[in-house]
DNA sequence: ATTTTCTCTTGACACAGTGTAAAGTCTCCG
DNA sequence: CGGAGACTTTACACTGTGTCAAGAGAAAAT
């Protein structure tokens, strides 16, 4: 289940991904992944054990292929947290939409599967990590005007993928603007000032 | 479907409200609201056309238990548009609660079923225009810092149910904080001051 | 060159859940 | 008494997931 022909899982993965990112949330079926990775619809159960753990390694996947690491390590490297805060901001919310559709599949699915939400809430609580690394940082800095865990929960909410659904998709904002705004609300909350 | 005895609809739109309520998200079957209801599953179907159709009624049901519209004509009483805010985010920030497990199931059946999408939409579009009239009369007063629109999409976006969700159920915000945040970071976002 | 091994296919099946259909029961009401 | 309406019971079609067993085909081992 690791070591077969990697040219066929990673066929798997990326039809999965494509399918899901087509029409996020729609979850696609065993049968269309197979369909559209040319093989059987057996042959997935041989790489995953069920469809859970198939949009699992996706998501898994995408953050190999997207080097999440490079991208988070990248907002570390700012010194005033002010810097850091707009860093991390800039580059969380500039990941997501690419991978809304995947990760929006996940969160859905983890209302009714188990493994699905343990997948979904470590994704959450690692992104959380920034979110506070970032309202440290501001402390430190002696500009944060709220208590740390209360400036990390407010961040996280804001950078949350139903806010950013919501703001591009239902809202229409494009996604530079979606930056810039998420941005002012997090330093108004979390600094008083824009 | 709708002139029948009317203490079984009730019974089963009673059931299934527990049971939404009870844990959100997770989609009772049809069987399992026959069984909470007492009656047979094919009574259901006697009742409601589909399981979309007996939770958009649940909802609807829901919604004239608690009386919205007196409910959101109470903040229209507020004279000035700082006030009238207040009165919009106090009472739909405590209307979600009470309507959380219907209204999530609700939200994720949106994702697969269109007619569920277009019952949620439509209470989500209503739910907008209250944001629509606070933002119409801050900017009617002459404290608002934005564009009409734009105010209005983050105010619908900060007093979204996911939003919601995120801060008292996964942060562990109790229901006033969470109004009073909600309240004070609007207050930022659309009129530059707390 | 033959055999073994591995990947994948084919076809069948069990199971859960939704929705439909038909016949039967029970009760109320004329 | 007899009919109408609400509900039950049983059965079935359909979709989608996951399992199982037999076999094909090719590459690797001997």
């Amino acid at each position: 289940m690791s070591r077969e022909n990697p040219s066929t899982r990673e066929r798997i993965l990326t039809a999965a991904w494509k399918l899901l990112d087509s029409n996020p949330g729609t979850a696609a079926r065993m049968s269309d992944i197979a369909k559209a990775a040319g093989v059987s619809r057996q042959a997935l159960y041989l790489h995953f054990p069920n469809r859970t753990e198939l949009f699992i390694a996706t998501t898994r996947h995408q953050d190999e292929v997207f080097g999440v690491q490079d991208m988070l390590s990248a907002s570390r490297a700012a010194t005033s947290g002010e810097d850091r805060l707009a860093a991390f901001v800039t580059a969380w919310g500039n990941y997501i939409p690419k991978i809304f559709g995947v990760a929006k599949t996940l969160m859905i699915m983890s209302e009714t599967d188990a493994d699905a939400a343990g997948a979904w809430h470590e994704r959450m609580a690692d992104m959380r990590e920034g979110c506070a690394a970032a309202v440290a940082a501001l402390a430190r800095d002696g500009v944060l005007i709220k208590e740390q865990k209360d400036a990390t929960d407010l961040l996280w909410t804001l950078l949350s993928i139903p806010t950013w659904e919501q703001l591009t998709r239902l809202c229409d904002w494009p996604q530079d603007r979606y930056v810039i705004e998420i941005l002012r609300l997090a330093r108004l909350a979390l600094c008083g000032r824009a």
